[in-house]
RNA sequence: GGCUAGGUAGCUCAGCUGGUUAGAGCGUGGCACUCAUAAUGCCGAGGUCGUGGGUUCGAGUCCCACCCUAGCCA
C-alpha cells in the first residue's frame, strides 16, 4: 500500500547565500525524497524562502532596497543553487506570501482562543536614534562577567557567559552606534508550559532520535517557559492583527512556512489539507532539520500545531553540521564554501555521492574532507561503479548491440536484487552511509565476477562469442541494479544510465526483472574523475575575497556541466551552401547547412550582422542535435554558434575553425 | 560554567545487548591482467582502540576521573 508522505527542509534565510551546510541537509532530504517516490509512494517534498526578522530588514536598509526586493533576489538565487545540486522540491515557496500570512493569522487566533497566548510587558533596548527596539544580537557591550570588550548582548564569546543586554558594560546599537534605552512594550507569549504533558508524551512516541530525546529531556528539567512571540514595529514581518503596531517573531511565523507553501502546492494539484493537516492525519510528516533549531523544532512547533488544532509531525529527523576539513566553516579559513562557489568549480553528484557516504541517522558532525571527497568520489564511482558498464558495454557493442537472452549467473543476479531488500532499509532509515557501503561491496563484487570469466580472453574465440556475450550481459545486470540503487543519490547519472539501458530507472522493483535480449545503446561515459587541483581551488581564497572581482550577472557564469553533460552536444563542422532573407522576418536567415553527405535547413538570427551572400561557401560550427523547431517559415534543423553580448548591441560573431578542417567534422 | 555527542590503522569511517588472532574503503608495497576513463583482480604491511584507574574468568565494548574536539544553553 502506498504511503502518504510529507517532508521538508529546514527554510533558508534570505540574509545570505547558501552554503554547504544547507546542502547537505537538501540532499539528505532529497535523497530520502527520491528513494520514496522509487518506492511508489505518494511523497511530497516542500519548502520555503524564511524572509521575515530584522536581520532582513536591516540588511536591506544597509543596501538600499525593499525587504521585498532583498528577499525576492534572495529566493531566486537560492532556487538556482538548490536546482544546481539537483534538489527535487515539489514546492519552493515564501514565508512572505499571503499564504502564510492567512495561516499565520488563524493559527495564532486558534492559540489565542485556546488560552495559549499571554500579554505583558517587557523591558528592552531601544535605540532612538533609529527608533526602533533591539534584539540582543544588536546591542555589544564588555561582558559583565570577564570585562572583555564588545561582546554580543546575549553571551559572551570570550567567557561563555549569558546575560542580558541591560547587563552590559557600555551597551551600543549595533544599528546606530548610540547608547540605546531601556523601554516598556507589551509582548505576547505563547504558554508552552501548556503542552509540557503532551510533549513528554509526544516524546515517548519515538518520533525522535536519542540524542535529541535526551536533549529535550534536560529542556524539561530546566522548566518550559513562556516563548516570546512578538516584536515591535518596525519590524519586516506579519503584523498581528489584534495588536496593532506589533509583528509575530519570525520564529513564529516560519515553521508556518512549512504548511504555506504546502497550501500554495495544494491549489496546483488539488491536494486536501485536511487530510495532510488535521489533528489526527494518517499522513506521515518529517522535517529534516540541523541540530541547532532543534529546539524550535520539537518544542515549541509541535506544540504550536497541536494548540492550534492540527497534526504534530510524525518525526523530526536532525542531523549534525557540516565541518570542512575537520573544521568549522569559517570565512577568514577560506572553508566557508558557498554553494555557488562548488557549483561553479565542480559537478553536483559527486558531492551528493560523498555526502550519502557519510550520512547516518545520527546527529554527530559530517566532515568533508577535501583529500577523501576527491579519492573517494573518483575510486567508487569512476573506477569501480562505472568502470562495470564501461568494460562491459564494449563486449555487447562489438557482439552485434544486444544483450544475451539469459544470465550465465542467475544466482549471482539474486544476491544483488536480494541486497536490494537491505539497503532499501537504511535508506528508509537515513543509514545512507551503510547502504553506499553496502552497494559498493557489490560493486566490487560486479568487477570480480568480471575478472573471474575473462571475456577478452573468451573473445579471441570466435565459437565462444555466446559465453563473451553471456559475461558483459551479467555484468550490465549487475550495474544496471546499483545504478538503480544508487539513483536517489546520482539522479543525473541513472538519466544517463537509462539512455545507456534504454530501460526506466525510476521504480525501485523493476530490477527483480534482469533486462535480457534488448538493445543497447552506445556506451558514452557516465562520469568523470575530478580534477585535485579544481578540489584544492574550493578553499584556495574565500568567497569574501572573490567577491570583489566577480563580474556583473551580465556574465554571471552558469553551473558546471560535466563532461558528459558536454558529450551529449553533437558539435559539427558545416559549410553554408545556401543562404536567403525570411520574408517576414527582419531578424532571421534562412540557411542550408552542408554537413558533408547531409543537407539542414536552419534558421538563424544573424540576419542584423551578415549578408546571405557574405555567407555562402563559409564553414560555421552548428550544433546538429539540437531538437528540431517548427517555426512560422519552415522547420529549423539545427543552430549555428555565434559570439555575442547578451544585448547584441555589439554586435554578433560567427564562429569558424581553423583551415583545414571539412564539413561533418565533430567538434570536440 | 552546565549539558550533549565524539576521540578505533596515514586518511575517512564500521564495530549490535562485553567473549577466541580489532574490520572496511581509500592511500601505500608487491604480483597479475589488459575488456575498461593508468580502470580491474590477487597478496601484504600498517592500530598499546584519547590517558589513567576500576568491575569481570574476559572490555574499543560497562563504571570513575582526567585530557582533547565539536555543538547546544531558548
Amino acid at each position: 500500500m502506498s504511503r502518504k508522505i510529507l517532508v521538508t527542509s529546514a527554510l533558508p534565510y534570505a540574509n545570505g547565500p547558501l552554503h554547504l551546510g544547507h546542502i547537505i541537509e537538501a540532499v539528505q532530504t532529497d535523497i530520502w525524497v527520491r528513494y520514496q517516490k522509487m518506492c511508489g509512494n505518494d511523497c511530497l517534498y516542500v519548502c520555503a524562502e524564511d524572509t521575515h526578522g530584522t536581520p532582513i530588514m536591516i540588511r536591506a536598509q544597509q543596501q538600499g532596497q525593499t525587504p521585498e526586493q532583498m528577499i525576492a533576489a534572495s529566493a531566486a538565487e537560492h532556487r538556482a543553487d538548490y536546482d544546481g545540486f539537483l534538489i527535487g522540491f515539489d514546492q519552493f515557496h515564501s514565508t512572505h506570501s499571503p499564504e502564510n500570512v492567512k495561516l499565520t493569522h488563524e493559527m495564532y487566533a486558534r492559540l489565542r482562543d485556546a488560552g495559549h497566548i499571554a500579554r505583558r510587558s517587557v523591558r528592552q533596548a531601544y535605540d532612538e536614534q533609529a527608533q526602533m527596539f533591539l534584539p540582543d544580537r544588536y546591542v555589544r557591550g564588555s561582558c559583565p562577567r570577564c570585562k572583555s570588550p564588545d561582546q554580543y548582548g546575549d553571551s559572551c564569546e570570550v567567557c561563555g557567559a549569558t546575560y542580558t543586554p541591560a547587563e552590559l558594560i557600555d551597551p551600543v546599537s549595533t544599528v546606530s552606534s548610540t547608547r540605546p534605552v531601556w523601554r516598556e512594550s507589551e509582548h505576547l507569549f505563547f504558554k508552552l508550559g501548556n503542552f509540557e504533558a503532551m510533549l513528554r508524551q509526544w516524546l515517548a512516541s519515538g518520533s525522535l532520535q536519542l540524542a535529541v530525546q535526551a536533549k529535550l529531556n534536560e529542556w524539561f528539567e530546566t522548566g518550559l517557559q513562556d516563548w516570546d512571540i512578538s516584536r515591535d514595529s518596525p519590524y519586516f514581518g506579519v503584523e498581528i492583527p489584534d495588536a496593532p503596531g506589533k509583528y509575530f517573531y519570525v520564529w513564529f511565523d516560519a515553521p508556518i512556512g512549512y504548511i504555506g507553501s504546502f497550501e500554495a502546492l495544494r491549489r496546483q494539484r488539488d491536494l486536501n489539507f485536511d487530510e495532510y493537516w488535521r489533528s489526527e492525519s494518517a499522513t506521515e510528516l518529517y522535517h529534516f532539520i540541523g541540530k541547532d533549531i532543534s529546539y524550535f523544532h520539537t518544542l515549541f512547533w509541535p506544540a504550536v500545531l497541536h494548540g492550534a488544532g492540527l497534526r504534530r509531525p510524525t518525526a523530526v529527523y536532525v542531523h549534525g553540521f557540516l565541518t570542512i576539513n575537520g573544521q568549522k566553516m569559517s570565512k577568514s579559513r577560506g572553508t566557508f564554501i558557498t554553494a555557488r562557489r562548488y557549483l561553479q568549480h565542480l559537478p553536483p553528484e559527486p558531492l551528493r555521492y560523498y555526502f550519502a557516504a557519510k550520512l547516518s541517522d545520527g546527529i554527530e558532525d559530517i566532515d568533508l574532507s577535501l583529500d577523501d571527497f576527491l579519492a573517494r568520489t573518483n575510486s567508487d564511482l569512476v573506477g569501480k561503479l562505472v568502470n562495470i558498464a564501461s568494460r562491459c558495454a564494449g563486449f555487447i557493442e562489438r557482439g552485434g548491440g544486444r544483450l544475451a537472452a539469459t544470465l550465465p549467473d542467475p544466482a549471482l543476479y539474486a544476491e544483488f536484487v536480494a541486497a536490494a531488500g537491505t539497503i532499501g532499509a537504511l535508506y528508509e532509515s537515513r543509514n545512507y552511509s551503510a547502504a553506499i557501503r553496502d552497494i559498493m561491496a557489490l560493486a566490487d563484487r560486479a568487477n570480480q565476477y568480471v575478472d573471474q570469466h575473462k571475456p577478452w580472453k573468451l573473445a579471441k574465440e570466435p565459437a565462444r562469442a555466446a559465453e563473451v556475450a553471456g559475461v558483459a550481459t551479467q555484468g550490465i545486470n549487475l550495474f544496471r541494479v546499483l545504478i538503480s540503487m544508487l539513483a536517489p543519490v546520482l539522479p543525473q547519472m541513472a538519466g544517463h544510465a537509462e539512455r545507456f539501458l534504454g530501460v526506466p530507472l525510476q521504480r525501485w522493483n523493476d530490477i527483480e526483472t534482469p533486462l535480457l535480449d534488448a538493445p543497447l545503446a552506445l556506451y558514452q561515459p557516465l562520469a568523470t574523475r575530478l580534477d585535485p587541483a579544481v578540489v584544492a581551488a574550493l578553499v584556495e581564497g574565500s568567497d569574501a575575497a572573490a567577491a570583489p572581482a566577480a563580474k556583473p550577472a551580465q556574465t554571471a557564469s552558469l553551473p558546471n556541466i560535466s563532461l558528459a553533460d558536454f558529450q551529449k552536444l553533437d558539435l559539427r563542422i558545416a559549410r553554408v551552401a545556401a543562404a536567403s532573407t525570411v520574408a517576414g522576418a527582419d531578424k532571421l536567415l534562412q540557411l542550408t547547412l552542408d554537413l558533408g553527405g547531409e543537407q539542414r535547413n536552419v534558421f538563424s538570427g544573424i540576419r542584423s550582422a551578415y549578408q546571405p551572400e557574405q555567407l555562402v561557401g563559409r564553414l560555421v560550427l552548428m550544433v546538429a542535435n539540437l531538437e528540431p523547431r517548427k517555426m512560422r517559415f519552415g522547420i529549423s534543423e539545427g543552430m549555428v554558434l555565434c559570439a555575442s553580448n547578451p544585448d547584441d548591441k555589439t554586435g554578433i560573431f560567427l564562429l569558424s575553425p581553423d583551415s583545414g578542417a571539412t564539413p561533418g567534422m565533430k567538434v570536440t
